[in-house]
DNA sequence: TTGATGATTGTAAACCTTTACATTTGGCCT
DNA sequence: AGGCCAAATGTAAAGGTTTACAATCATCAA
């Protein structure tokens, strides 16, 4: 007598089993039905889908990856989930994700060595998929467990180790653009804040600021660059700092929006017009950007675009048929637009 | 012969059977020595954790679950990730729920019941210990899946159905401290700003300025209760009608900081000083509400409290020795505390 | 009709653990 | 010394799936 499912009382959740029998096939067939329904016929593959519907069957993804010796999940490393820039590439990411059947897992590194480190646990004990980081580095102990590591990308902020491809914003380009914006305004003094060497994509944008000076034939000695880390503080110091040296541009190019803000804080504090009397312009784009006044000119990162091509490379190392030459490095450089709105004025004419 | 890990070049990764054949001792007994150690030898223990260190073995994440009939993972349900109320609650989540070995998965709903249900299929197939969610409801399946539901915990807006324990701020003692802050300030003429059942939460908030109003014998003919969904749209649009119907208040008490912030660009749009002419006192204490000018005198949320709060709740529901009974519903509310900055000034005294 | 061929399905092993139950070990009491 | 008991360990099954390989089936050519 074969135990059919009661109706209406659903018991333990159903098995591959329980719906081979219902379906009256064997369980490599609904295996089959399931995952490569091209293998399978028409008629077959009705029947199992019938069963299924009825035993409201679903795969046991532990069993599945258990046996496939990898699971669907990709590991997500960032060190601020807060970070408006990180959440909103989550989206494509996830998106793009999922679509192919991946789920994504976000471990939140708060740049803690250790959670790294537990993170790094997590993923070669649960054979993640693959790996995406927002870090800006391996996580440290990634050559000791090397055998188990996944195929890994970098965004936003590349990796020392350049056999891992990386998908970012082209920072060069986007700092020439905001610098020629400042240039075309009429500005010649023109200020880049938050010089470091802190990121990569920071030095990066600083060379764009320094092609774009170049290329208006502005000599670099009459190019003014202040120190900064990209906190909203930083910008605020900077901006102190310059006028204790009397030395002032009519423009600032910022090296993100933080820094922006903090710039227009301390400009404003000190009983300045914002675009009045200095222009600002900052780089990011971040939600906040056109909500303060005035609202931040700037350069927008092409974020979700970011998440999905992302994703979209790791699956690619991901497919059997990618010979390890395809795999290694690469750089992915998305181009940012400019946005225009109330924090960049041309020089001389004073807005209001 | 026994085939020892050949030193340097660890091949594939070391499976327990590796570990117990190094350590001279069967895989029940690995197994114990890790999970168990209480049962298992002084001697032996340190044996396994030798070979345990010698082959850099790792349990396999997916057999263990598999065998166990569930997973370590929780989920977490979230309409928007990018929420600053969401992401440092997680940290408060993830902190708790790592330190007792669970990791935490972030879906990503977007509002959409279509995601909703694809994550409840991930949460069924991976047989996720538990689920907390930030969305305010119970995705809506749920009952057809019931026998596979794990444990649940509401997080910041309660769900329907009390079954479900909630953990959150006490909205309600929130509300009433923000707006007594107001009335000991000398005010009187005190609007609501973001009044609507969109949340239940927002509804307490509410309740809250009317119990204050009451308690101050303010007539409910006296009380200003202005519609909003809790955007900063809505709070700019609150002000603007205000102002056309020509009958101001001395001061706002917003639902949540981002009307707050509508409101005072509004009043500053039409060249009003904050606090000098109205004040403004928001809800939830974002981390924008520090930088905006004026900085915004709220009610802060404890947020990562709650995050630690609710997992320590579903980590309890997870315990065998809960009875049903225990399990079952409740409310846990923390009590929000008042920071003061710059959005409130007492009535009559201007300030600068 | 027969045999060959290719398409479809079935059988059974393997993936790596945990744990009930059986067995061994060692300590202690008489 | 012998026997008993508890503690420590071992054996083997089970958990749900995928897939190599074997078996079956239908089709078609000779």
């Amino acid at each position: 007598m074969v135990d059919l499912v009661e109706d209406g009382a659903r018991r333990a959740q159903a098995t591959i089993e329980d719906v081979a029998r219902l379906a009256g096939v064997s369980i490599a067939t609904v295996s089959r039905a399931v995952h490569n329904p091209e293998m399978v016929t028409q008629t077959t593959r009705q029947k199992v889908n019938q069963a299924i519907e009825l035993t409201g069957y679903t795969t046991n993804a532990m069993a599945r990856s258990l046996r496939m010796g990898r699971s669907n999940i990709i590991l997500v490393l960032a060190p601020d989930i807060g970070d408006p820039n990180f959440s909103s590439t989550l989206i494509g990411l996830e998106n793009e994700a999922r679509s192919h059947g991946h789920a994504i897992l976000i471990g939140h590194t708060q740049n803690d060595p250790e959670r790294s480190r537990e993170y790094l646990r997590f993923l070669v004990s649960h054979k993640a998929a693959g790996l995406i980081l927002f870090t800006g580095h391996l996580p440290q102990d990634r050559d000791s467990m090397a055998p188990a590591m996944p195929p890994t990308v970098a965004v936003f902020e590349p990796v020392q180790d350049r056999s891992v491809p990386y998908v970012g914003v082209d920072d060069l380009q986007g700092g020439r653009k905001a610098t020629a914006h400042l240039l075309s305004s009429g500005h010649r003094k023109i200020a880049f804040v938050g010089n470091s060497n802190l990121r990569i994509g920071f030095q990066r944008r600083r060379m764009g600021y320094d092609a774009a000076m170049e290329a208006a034939r502005i000599a670099p000695g009459k190019r003014m660059v202040l120190d900064g880390d990209g906190s909203i503080e930083s910008g605020r110091l900077a901006v102190e700092l310059q006028f204790m040296r009397d030395d002032l541009p009519t423009a600032f190019m910022c090296v993100n929006d933080a820094t922006a803000i903090g710039v227009i804080y301390a400009l404003k504090a000190r009983g300045y017009d914002v675009p009045g009397d200095f222009s600002v312009i900052g780089f990011d784009d971040v939600p906040q950007a056109s909500f303060i006044d005035p609202p931040l000119t700037t350069i927008r990162q092409p974020r979700s675009a970011i998440g999905r091509m992302a994703t979209a490379r790791l699956l690619q190392m991901l497919r059997p048929s990618e010979t390890p030459a395809e795999q290694a490095g690469g750089e992915f450089l998305l181009m940012p637009d400019l946005i225009l709105r109330g924090s960049v004025a041309t020089l001389g004419a004073r807005s209001v």
